[in-house]
DNA sequence: ATAAAATCGTACCATAGAGTACGCTATTTC
DNA sequence: GAAATAGCGTACTCTATGGTACGATTTTAT
């Protein structure tokens, strides 16, 4: 019997591999975001990061792999910001505003768009890749938010409702200012003033609908 | 003095070329929905067109160009699809729904998602298209319907607001379904029962919302 | 010290695809 | 009928780029 070799060797080398991997995906992702899948070239990458093609070649297996994984990461990456959205502790339309503002910010940020629009520009050829930003993001969100809302329906602050069709509603009223028009790329970065506009806008109709 | 030559001359010669134009845009047009920029070929068109390269670059200068005279013309027909959509003869709830579900239906059929992905994927090279594009679509369909809502205020069917922003949020909340999932990419059609439920949903919180 | 692994550097291959050149043909104009 | 015009077909150029090969170099493991 030899000895336990493939099992976890979280070794010296295994750590600098993974170093290795995560400048390859910083750079890739910048990358990406900024110029799309088909304006980001290989090439262009590994000069950027200073090292070899070999070395790209090694960690990902073709140009198609290193995005799904760039796109992976910044995925989650956007769920973990997105996740930060509720802190109830004010009266609920302040608390309401405050997390639609705190989404707007996220989502009209220039790494939220970019990601954004690049999924919505490649979901046809990479319907997995739209899966799981749907699940990180749009659904993740949406479920955190209606988990809230069934508070505040349980405490009589809402009427009694299906929670993620009100969730839904909010969120959708919340990205039908700046964030449709980023989306279409007819502004770079909203004004702040827009940001709230926005916010107070969505919160205000969503209460109206959702009165006890 | 030479004859006036420049001036309006719509001769037979002249109609063949339009002819021809025409048909460069119609097979363009189909490329460029399916496969996005960077998947379309000039060649392909020009192959699938039964003619040859040089007529191609005979009529646009370049595929940036053939592009954007692609998407102004189904910017333009899309307008007019979306322009059919108010027929103002039953109570306020039934015209809104089916408002709605036309709207929902316009948007999320093959051409009209196809075309909205494309603006949102090349959105940052063509600005100007994103402008067109969202002057005839958005934009166009939300004053059309400010225009109604405007009027169903005046007759104290709905509460006094702003008409226009009141036409966001019911556009907004009646695309905040299937449309998303489509821009995604995460369903190819949405089932006809999908479409009436995002519309009734839709109405019914514009509805308590914009109550008198 | 020595072997193995990872990386680097650079040159290279193959393909695709935008755009051009040019001669031939069909249609239109006068 | 002659001249101009539009289009056709085909072959070609040129550049960009994904991906490979390989020997030299550095780092890690034993």
């Amino acid at each position: 019997m030899t000895a336990p070799d493939t099992p976890p060797i979280p070794s010296r080398r295994e750590a600098r591999r993974q170093d290795r991997r995560d400048a390859i995906l910083t750079v890739a992702q910048t990358y990406f975001l900024e110029h799309g899948f088909a304006g980001t070239t290989m090439s262009g990458i590994a000069a950027e990061l200073g090292g070899s093609k070999g070395t790209l070649w090694s960690h990902f297996p073709s140009k198609e792999a290193l995005f799904a994984a760039v796109v992976e990461r910044a995925a989650k990456a956007y769920q973990a910001q997105l996740s930060q959205i509720l802190n109830v502790d004010e009266a609920l339309e302040l608390t309401l505003q405050r997390a639609c503002r705190s989404l707007i910010e996220k989502v009209t940020s220039p790494d939220g768009s970019a990601l954004h629009r690049l999924i919505v520009a490649q979901g046809r050829r990479f319907p997995e890749l739209s899966q799981i930003f749907f699940d990180l993001a749009p659904q993740n969100t949406r479920l955190l938010l209606a988990d809230f809302l069934h508070g505040a329906m349980m405490r009589g602050q809402l009427r009694p409702a299906d929670p993620v069709d009100a969730a839904r509603a909010l969120l959708s009223l919340s990205l039908s200012g700046c964030h449709q028009q980023m989306l279409i790329g007819r502004i770079d970065r909203p004004a702040p003033n827009e940001i709230a506009a926005d916010a107070t806008f969505a919160v205000d109709i969503f209460l109206r609908a959702y009165a006890p």
